[in-house]
DNA sequence: CCTGACTATCGAATATTTCGATCTTAAATA
DNA sequence: TATTTAAGATCGAAATATTCGATAGTCAGG
């Protein structure tokens, strides 16, 4: 049972004749013959019976007339709901490293939130491998890396940004206001940096490797607000995006040593799968974030 | 938009696979991939996001589940009306003579609304011409003729009996009692009739005329039951069914005439439209005719 | 007794659907 | 690590279905 053969039966049965059916849909008249036949063929019942060249519906026909306008509507309501906007609500996921996420959702989310109230947003955090693998299983809509530049043919990478990162210590520390600091000048100094394997602390790591050089950091933890809090409280050194330590930068409590043979290019990106189908929340999101600083 | 797609396309969503898909259709792999994409370009959006050779429903294609399960329940729903047992209920249209409706009415029907209340009927009278008529424009689903012998391949014959019919008159008149009359003794007398060019009466003229007899009614009435009441109190005579007179000349209030060179077929016949679709109602019915006493 | 209007039917042309083979990628397994 | 398995996409060919046009038969009206 066809829906074509349907349309063409609730036609043929408004207008009571197989050749005004078959000028109204565009068919030659063999056609609705045809079409009505299969239709009757297949439902092993008569839905007209024709006496005389003149159509009239039998029950049954009839009864198929109130079934078929029913299909009818539900398809032309589907097909009507389709041209309409999209709803903007429902679900997001997004997933990003701690120190953005935390970010996130101080400076954008509350915002974005009260602009876009039906919209549910769900942050989760992971490194940048797992948020691959998240964005590879559908299972994020959307993430935010903090990692060397990433690019790939299979990903679409809404937004990107530098993001700015400084060797920070203590406001007192003796290196503080030093010119031209080597790396080598801190190496053995005292280190609390983020986990290891992770983001810009993978880069880090991969950047010293190359340089034959090694530290032992004396503490590592993902939390970057703890931290930033450890670093105004001790002499340690740490390596840190400066949307983390800004407000510890302005209140005088921490200082950006001037190291000058280490450049590490660091990358905020915010990227989701190529085949991923931006729902109007999706798209809201991601042009929201596209027009707020990216960088905090 | 075809159900076979929508159908499809539920399975899919619920396995979550074209190919478990198409394992349970029974179509290849590449069909499923094929049907999908066909839905797709005609709603103008995506059904599935393809993310690693995993399928995931978007927001659309979940409008859409709600819609095609609404659709297939209401098909599953007509087509299990189907195989069920169609109900005994809805209209008929009977057409009879004036006098089988009467007889109809009083024998039959009153019985047969008692075994079948839902089955509503319409009892129409004309006479054979517009009977014929009438099924040829579908306006009557079966019809009782009482005439010649009709045969016609365009017509079903549901059932017919030969029509017992005397020559009647008063009980007391000159001819009753008298054997092997011939129709040229009563010839000249005052005959009360059905109307001209009707049923029986039809066939009763054409005899006549074949014989070169004329016969010149005095009363000429549709209504049987008038006919045999102006006998009994007249010495008219008539030509009627025994139906008709059987309870006068149970009474013994009139007589049959033993006319013996007058012999006239009338049959009595249950006829419907050989395209008829015959409803459940009307197969009932043309089968409590057919098991009762049809010449009553 | 034509003519026009209506449906049925048939073969031919055309479209669509389906399949099988092959490709690509990812995950599972050895 | 290499191999196998599994999933979906794609493409051309084959099978199938749909559509049309022509034709026939029938009835109604002029």
């Amino acid at each position: 049972m066809e829906l074509r053969n349907l349309i063409t039966f609730t036609h043929v049965a408004e207008l009571g004749s197989f050749t005004k059916a078959a000028e109204l849909l565009g068919y030659s008249q063999s056609t609705i013959s045809f079409q009505i036949k299969q239709l009757e063929e297949e439902l092993g019942c008569l839905l007209f019976e024709r006496i005389n060249h003149t159509i009239t519906l039998t029950q049954r026909g009839r009864e198929l007339v109130s079934y078929a306008h029913q299909v009818r509507m539900l398809t032309d309501e589907f097909k009507e709901s389709l041209t309409q906007e999209e709803e903007l609500s429902g679900h997001i996921h997004i997933v990003t490293p701690d120190s953005v996420c935390e970010e996130m959702i101080h400076s954008h989310y509350i915002d974005f939130h009260r602009k876009y109230p039906s919209v549910s947003i769900r942050f989760t955090t992971a490194d940048t491998a797992d948020m691959i693998d998240m964005l590879d299983h559908n299972e994020a809509d959307v993430i935010i890396t903090l990692d060397s530049h990433t690019y790939d043919r299979d990903y679409v990478i809404a937004k990107e940004e530098r993001l700015p990162m400084h060797f920070v210590t203590n406001a007192n520390s003796r290196f503080a206001g030093r010119k031209n600091l080597s790396i080598r000048d801190i190496a053995s100094e005292p280190f609390i940096l983020t986990e290891y394997g992770q983001g810009y602390r993978r880069v880090f790591d991969r950047e010293l490797a190359k340089k034959s050089i090694g530290i032992t950091p004396v503490l590592e933890i993902g939390r970057t607000d703890i931290i930033t809090s450890v670093l105004a409280q001790s002499d340690m050194i740490s390596f840190l995006p400066d949307f983390v330590t800004k407000p510890m930068i302005d209140a005088g409590k921490l200082c950006y040593l001037d190291i000058c043979d280490m450049n590490i290019e660091i990358w905020k990106q915010l990227i989701y799968h190529k085949n991923k189908w931006l729902s109007k929340s999706l798209k809201t999101f991601i042009d929201y974030i596209g027009k707020t600083e990216f960088v905090g």
